[in-house]
DNA sequence: TGTACATCAGTGAACGCGCGTTCACTGATGTAC
DNA sequence: TGTACATCAGTGAACGCGCGTTCACTGATGTAC
């Protein structure tokens, strides 16, 4: 009974491993080509298995893209969150920086989240991880504004920062002729004038604690 | 002779209304249903013609689509440099909301426009009309700052500005619950903000002239 | 230890559908003589 | 005025392709007796 227990375990293993593979070939494909061209077929091709299996493993393709969707916009937001957390005054120029520089960086990221907000419609348990994401989002940059002393309205200047991030990298984009460092330089000079400007809504100047 | 000019130029007339019709139907069916979902044989149906005569008048789809992006933005934004022409301080607050509240009523132009941004591989000539568009609204946002003193470098503001309302109308979509009034109050409410913050940029009370 | 059967990951090929685009054709109008 | 031919807007059906998804099957491993 223990070894088959053991044995079980390992296959359970196994199963995981190889849908992770599945997953990491998704997100692979996505940096190769825009969003939308990516294929099951070129997935399946990249993880080295037969397209079949891919639907042993996920429902639907759209189950799979969520998931590697959600696996990559996990890592940059978890370490925003953490220099928020540490600052003292919110660190807004470096929430700022890291946003743009990482979607710079990762494109594919960011088409995805431009189509899950364009596509309409997306069944319930994506939404809500969706929407879970949106608030942790909104929620840490709320922390920003209250440190760094934000008159008015906090929960709306962080809609305006998040809009204002997403357009920054929605509107500027690959001109045929610039290479990805100098849309990145674009972008980030356009970033630091909205830096600027969110800092004239602090009251008082940043408050330095500990 | 003379008659036969008369007929030709008839026909001639009669051809262009056609066409006139083909991207009447067209932006109709965009006002219908997503933008990619609409089809050709969704077109020549409204239009009452057959697919085939579509191919008559364009050579292929892209084409179609954007003659009639470009008909259905120049309206909003001839609109709206009038605003600011006849200005004396810019009337930001006024071109803010007005863009948000047609985009808003009108979210098929939204949308064709983030996928002509996102989509990446758009031929030259399509290209070339976007970017003289860009450039004019770029430029007529300038006239804002410029009117109303603002500190700083005056085309960096634009930009700001065109990528924060970009990302106000990306970012704030149809909830399942909400309706288009409930979304256009909130995205108001946020652009509102966003017009605060930026008159805070000028140096000076704004200069009434004449 | 050996044998019949069950389970299940994994597969390549095929299904089915949607959609942009083209084909082969029609019929009305114009033109030459 | 009549006749043969050219032109060209317009059409419905068909082509061709891409792609998500499923099917029918294989083969390895586990299980019962």
């Amino acid at each position: 009974m223990k070894t088959n227990t053991v044995l079980s375990d390992l296959k359970e293993k196994e199963k995981l491993a190889r849908r992770d593979i599945i997953i990491a070939a998704a997100e692979k494909e996505f940096t190769t080509k825009p969003f939308p061209k990516v294929t099951m077929r070129d997935i399946a091709k990249r993880a080295g298995v037969s397209p079949a299996l891919i639907y042993r493993h996920f429902p639907d393709q759209q189950s799979l893209f969520a998931e590697a969707f959600m696996r990559g916009i996990s890592g940059i937001f978890d370490k925003i969150f953490v220099t928020i957390d540490r600052s003292s005054d919110g660190a807004i120029e470096q929430v700022i920086a890291d946003f743009i520089e990482y979607f710079t960086r990762n494109d594919q990221y960011f088409q995805m989240m431009m189509n899950f907000f364009l596509g309409g419609s997306v069944d319930p348990t994506l939404f809500e991880k969706l929407t879970r994401i949106e608030r942790e989002i909104l929620g840490h940059f709320d922390l920003i504004f209250i440190k760094m002393n934000a008159e008015g309205n906090v929960r709306r200047h962080s809609h305006t920062l998040f809009a204002a991030l997403t357009g920054i990298v929605a509107t500027f984009r690959n001109h045929p002729e610039k290479n990805m460092e100098q849309v990145l330089m674009h972008r980030q000079r356009i970033a630091q004038n909205l830096s600027s400007l969110l800092r004239k809504i602090s009251t008082s100047p940043p408050a330095v604690q500990s």
